[in-house]
DNA sequence: GTTAGCACTCTCTATTGATGAGTGCTAATA
DNA sequence: TATTAGCACTCATCAATAGAGAGTGCTAAC
């Protein structure tokens, strides 16, 4: 049995009804709405035809079709139209990133917001990858006897201040000194790489200078050590995901709630997006309580390299065309606009 | 009619078995749980006078009886045992708050955390209040061309940078020379009282160094503007709320869940603990989506000045002895750990 | 003042039956 | 041969109903 032109009308008809009413879809309403020019009858001997095919399913039997995975993972390659995003949100999108921003983090955060606000879906938005940043400058400020103000200036951009200690015994010279070192051997350099390589290397530098050293060390620790495992995720709209009426379901929202403040879940669902858009549906996805949820996400970049992802979640009933539409749009603008603000 | 000794044991015994239960309490369950030794008869007169008196109602007439708000404010006000806290939950604490961390607002939102941990019930965290913070210092630090760093330190330790557009016309000596200004007037007032008095004292002083003004008025704009209005408001454990049985009702969830989306909302919340513990109860909230839940909250204090509050929020059935004890100690010792490492 | 006994109330749960949406099959039709 | 009309059948949903159980309030006895 093959997929003739009609079984794909039919097919997208179910995709998209389903998507708009969250309800089985029967052969009588799709003979109403959607003009086939056949009775209802030949759309159920259709339906018979898609479903032993997998594309949809039947909740009892009973009950109108409802696509299954395998249906909107077919209809989102072969039948959907070109993903779109109304002039409107495209309008929204413009505005709302050319405000002037200054920090990376809080054109993040600002992100997200938008992205959930306008497609009613949760949004996932990982910043920079601090593991894959590298090292610009660095300064030391006075601060407090004993304490430093470290201020880390990395390659994309961000900037981040820690507070180390530096023992009674360091001038404000001797830290010049350290940060000195620190910037002609780090420059460039992605932080991972310092901790493997470059560490001992500034300690036999810094070994010339004996009285530095032993409290050099600890600040390098500091550095180190606060700097978190991984990337920083940012979630907007999660209240969305409970006006759908597929979590109308205590133990779901449990569920779900709970892996949103997992930070690692959030990250492993966006990972998938090596390149370009992504869409992950249903069971497609590996994690457990996102089963019933798809993934829309796209990397973005400064200056050609791929320095985070932004994605939507939702219920694998989604409208994949719009979703997809604002993600999509939403990447290049976040591209244009940090790669702008770089070269100012 | 007068709150007796037997009263008072019995409005006690209802508002503890139903803060284990969560069910309405009966006669028979008191006279068999606590000993009394009455029978559930004299137990049911007794508790229709203290009906009479509000301490308790019925969900209907075959059921037994819940605390009303007034019975639990009398519950918490006399009969209640002393906050007290385990000695594993004050381990925990001491443990928990001794780890070193360098950053006020990693303190704040750890604690966060572990509170939420502890009381198995929503945390509430406000960190320092910026209104109320007083400028320390401030630091420029190079950046890109036409960009700077700028470091701001807080009276009270915290720091924060921004980055501050400076025009092409600044040189590294400019910077310091505006720097050098700031430092010299604001060190010390509020930046509340920057906005209204300094800012044209300030204003007189560089305008006899004209070619600065321009662009140091637009980071002194940039200062006061990247300043948000009020607090930062941390929460932990929002998805305890969900295991308590009064919020299995999706309506409930979803007007709580956005409430915890409003920092507004939760600022309120915490704003009534002027000094010391304060508990709030069911109706005595004036937030509409809180009149379910009572609120426990303190503020905590560096070097003898209020900086911030803490507080936790749960049904208003919740365990108020264990919950205060937590929140009173972990105040203290939040107070303590911020003062010894200002002292360093 | 306290208690035992009992009728009464009300929630909760399970059962039942009616309704309606939707299907699959068969036979008639173009 | 493909399509369609007709019809019996299935199953979820909803409302009504009955029974069980928990708990009360009242009365009368202790």
């Amino acid at each position: 049995m093959q997929m003739d032109d009609r079984k794909q009308k039919i097919l997208r008809a179910i995709v998209q009804d389903y998507i708009a009413s969250a309800e089985p879809v029967g052969s009588r309403t799709i003979a109403r709405k959607f003009n086939l020019g056949v009775s209802p009858a030949t759309i159920r001997n259709e339906m018979a035809d898609l479903e032993d095919l997998g594309f949809i399913e039947q909740p009892h039997t009973s009950a109108g079709r409802i696509p299954s995975d395998a249906g909107y993972r077919y209809y989102v390659d072969c039948l959907m139209d070109a993903p779109k995003l109304s002039s409107e949100d495209k309008n929204t999108i413009e505005i709302e990133t050319t405000k002037r921003i200054s920090e990376i983090e809080e054109v993040i955060s600002h992100t997200a917001k938008l992205l959930s606000q306008l497609t009613s879906l949760t949004s996932i938005v990982m910043g920079p990858q601090k593991g894959k940043s590298s090292f610009g400058q660095m300064y030391f400020l006075p601060y407090q006897p004993g304490k430093a103000i470290m201020v880390v200036v990395k390659e994309n951009g961000a900037v981040e201040n820690h507070i180390v200690d530096i023992g009674e015994y360091l001038s404000a010279e001797d830290l010049q000194q350290v940060a000195t070192v620190f910037n002609n051997k780090l420059k460039g350099f992605s932080l991972g790489q310092i901790k493997k390589t470059l560490l001992h290397e500034i300690y036999s530098e810094l070994t010339k200078q004996r009285h530095l050293l032993d409290n050099a060390l600890s600040m390098l620790e500091a550095i180190l050590d606060d700097e978190p495992e991984g990337e920083k995720v940012y979630l907007g709209g999660t209240l969305n995901m409970l006006n759908q009426p597929e979590f109308r379901d205590f133990d779901k929202v449990k569920s779900l709630f709970g892996a949103f403040e997992e930070d690692e879940c959030l990250k492993k669902l966006l990972s998938a997006s090596q390149n370009g858009l992504s869409v992950i549906i249903g069971g497609e996805n590996k994690l457990q309580e996102f089963q019933d949820c798809s993934v829309i996400s796209a990397t973005y970049r400064v200056n050609g390299e791929v320095i985070g992802s932004i994605g939507v979640l939702g219920p694998t009933r989604m409208d994949y065309a719009k979703s997809m539409g604002i993600v999509d749009f939403m990447t290049r603008s976040l591209t244009d606009l940090l790669s702008k603000s770089r070269k100012r």
